[in-house]
DNA sequence: CTAGAGTTTTATCAAACAGTCAATATTTCG
DNA sequence: CGAAATATTGACTGTTTGATAAAACTCTAG
């Protein structure tokens, strides 16, 4: 019998195994080509099995891209989902930019599949971003806005707060390349992490003004 | 004669206008879907001419792409340019901010196809980025680590300062679909941006840590 | 007006692409 | 074992894609 997902059907060990290295191999070829530019080719052959094959366990390209998704979504929501509500403010908004910071260097490809997906649009799981990302974040900024109410921490927007952190960790996995670019060779891989993560801590904190001058710089006015 | 850029030859006004929808079209198609996703029929077709037509203003898709990026690339740096040693830091990075916000606002497209094109891996531009963007940072990490010396601003690695810059304001161009779905229909695009340059100027002037209560929180330990 | 430069179209090509099918090989399990 | 279920393959189809050639058309300078 056909490999079909509608039935309740127990699944082979080599089903386990051949869907895993499909998976890995499309997780490789989408996040660096977006859906468009990757082919099934060059996934099967990633895969090392024939084209018809890798047809044989996910019928259409989308199905794999659809599978590729489901599968890593909830793991890339996790470190928000662990943002909690009983932890004192700030230490638990270090722990989620570092375990942010963390997923970035650890999952580089899942960050860059999201980021292309939303990138061109998110046209395969916007409806995936409302229906459960969007209540995610909607209960997360209540807690921050307790937070914020109580003078726990700085009365901001939560929900831009949020995306400064999202988008300032996922840099470092995104725009990789640009950032070995311009930070050179020197200091490997963990190093790099190491030097962004100090540097977050101290703008997410304290930002940029300097604590002892009195006399600061006055305030610009707003856009 | 056949149009050709290597001799200086000059271009036809139809040259011209016909050059110019075609680089609009493509900033379209390549900015939605990558370089691999778009394809030279589409962009004919959004530039209302015949593929052989485009074809000849353009041999090569490669050809549009690199014009493209050649003629966007200055633009893209510019506020970077802008910065200024002579002037006052905390006006001076704000002003980068909100420039850079501003180019975001306005220029969504350019500022996805970077972002397609670094996030596949800048296979295309990496050297551009070596020969313009990297000196460009480095002239500017200077000026910031001379206002750290003087304590103007808080003591920082200034090259993730200006990533943190970056990544802060882009992803309101780049992630643009993200953040419609969290933010909602309420404010138009107009109120998403005012919100986010407030947000912004909190977070890189004072950071979230309150500034009145003394007895604050311990510092959490590095990564 | 007209010759030649410049522009556009029609027709076409080979390669890449997503996806199908029937035949063959392998594994599983009573 | 041996039959049914599962897995793999090669050959193939129709379409899309990047690119070319040559003929036909249009514009412009003299």
């Amino acid at each position: 019998m056909k490999a079909r997902a509608t039935e309740t059907q127990r699944k082979t060990r080599i089903q386990i195994e051949n869907e895993e290295r499909i998976l890995d191999a499309a997780l490789e070829e989408f996040s660096a080509h977006g859906f468009r530019g990757a082919t099934i080719d060059r996934i099967a052959e990633h895969a090392g099995m024939s084209k018809p094959n890798l047809l044989y366990y996910f019928r259409r390209k989308q199905d794999i891209y659809e599978a590729l998704i489901a599968r890593l979504l909830d793991k890339w929501l996790e470190p928000l989902q662990a943002l909690d509500a009983v932890g004192d403010p700030l230490p638990e908004l270090q722990s989620y930019i570092r375990r942010k910071l963390e997923m970035a260097r650890d999952f580089p490809r899942e960050s860059r599949l999201f980021a292309n997906e939303i990138l061109q649009g998110a046209p395969r799981i916007k409806r995936l971003l409302e229906s459960e990302l969007k209540p995610l974040v909607d209960e997360k900024a209540e807690i921050l806005r307790g937070w914020m109410k109580a003078g726990q921490i700085n009365t901001v927007d939560p929900r831009h707060l949020i995306f400064s952190i999202w988008s300032t960790t996922q840099h470092y996995a995104d725009f990789d390349v640009q950032v070995q670019v311009i930070l050179g060779p020197d200091r490997g891989a963990a190093g790099r992490f190491e030097d962004a993560a100090r540097y977050l801590e101290t703008l997410f904190l304290d930002g940029l003004r300097p604590k002892d001058k009195a006399g600061g710089t006055p305030r610009v006015r707003d856009l």
